[in-house]
DNA sequence: CATGTTTCATAACGATCGATATGGAAATAA
DNA sequence: TTATTTCCATATCGATCGTTATGAAACATG
């Protein structure tokens, strides 16, 4: 009973989960997220507790879209050379907006909160976690199909995570799709 | 003649520089560079125009300071994979407070300020350039010391200088000192 | 000592912050 | 229709933001 609510929340999450992915949390005020979502104070507050609360909700967001969206395409490449190579562009795509500078959402909150905010940090941990051990299959994978092999799985695996974070950082900074492209090409030829 | 101010531009500068460094732009407020600084009002806006003039004030002399100091260690390196390990692991210790949670303050600032500052945008690319040449010019060396040859210098360069933006975003994940050392292990074995 | 000039210390400004209170609109249940 | 409940829209709160104004303090010069 009562009067319904006018906005979903999955939808709000999503469209809070980019204001913050492209301004950042700081620079993004509760107003300006009651215009981006279209939920007023009462729904936001009631939904979310508060504008941290919302943001540990974004980050949970992204990890369940974004990053399960690369992960998912990285699970389905070829093990190969190749193969790698056409994830980690895919990926910065998955990174790029139009104008081309959101970066990698986690890494972003990273460097903003995760000093001072536990919370935060413990995602960003269980995000790298997760990304590297993503890596580390493919590894297994291509090891197995022989056409890469190498020594300790989980430094190699590591290694492939933060090419990832660089191309983030490198989209953030304002490098363009070509410089991205090249930096992955020398990652991708790197690992053995 | 008049009163004479009681503090050093580059003193005051080096303190507001790392008060940005382990807090960030927006955290830190212009109360909080008073107190770090030992400078009032008078002094600080007198002096660097506004918030965000003592911000690239600082990133100024952040590049003129601990980046110098890296670039010093790369340059007096040996050219071998040991002498690359140490200079990144000095890089490592550079990057480090005792809560060790700073990073690259550049890789700071392109996260939080260069999407909407142009100044920022371009000092943090100007920072990448300049690395990228330095980590050139040591791959030349290594390269004319026959102890790591390759192909294309410049995006050999590239690779170490997102490895060094890696070290950073790690140790402001809240990574300790083995996990970078093992990614740093890792990156120096991949470099050909 | 008096005067002029620069800085220091602090009060104050308007604006905006995150968060909450309030009053009416919209839906359900009787 | 009426009562009840939930939500929307907006006003408002105290706190803090970046910045500026104000008056006293510290020097140099006469």
């Amino acid at each position: 009973m009562g009067r319904p609510r006018e906005f979903e929340t999955e939808d709000a999450l999503h469209k809070a989960m980019h204001q913050f992915w492209s301004k950042g949390y700081y620079d993004t005020s509760i107003r300006d997220l009651i215009g981006s979502t279209g939920v007023n104070y009462y729904g936001l507050y009631g939904t979310f507790q508060n504008k941290r609360g919302l943001m540990l909700a974004a980050l949970d967001h992204y990890r369940k879209t974004i990053t399960a969206e690369f992960t998912t395409v990285l699970d389905a490449s070829e093990p190969t050379r190749d193969g790698l190579r056409g994830a980690l562009l895919a990926l910065a795509d998955l990174l790029r907006t139009e104008a081309g500078q959101a970066g990698c959402m986690m890494c972003n909150a990273a460097t903003e909160l995760a000093p001072h905010d536990a919370d935060v940090a413990a995602r960003v941990r269980a995000h790298m976690a997760h990304l590297t051990d993503r890596f580390a299959e493919w590894l297994r994978r291509a090891d197995h199909a022989g056409t890469i092999v190498g020594g300790e799985p989980t430094a190699r695996a590591e290694f492939l995570a933060t090419t990832a974070y660089a191309i983030g950082l490198l989209l953030r900074a304002g490098f363009d799709r070509d410089a991205v492209t090249r930096h992955v090409e020398v990652a991708v030829s790197a690992v053995q």
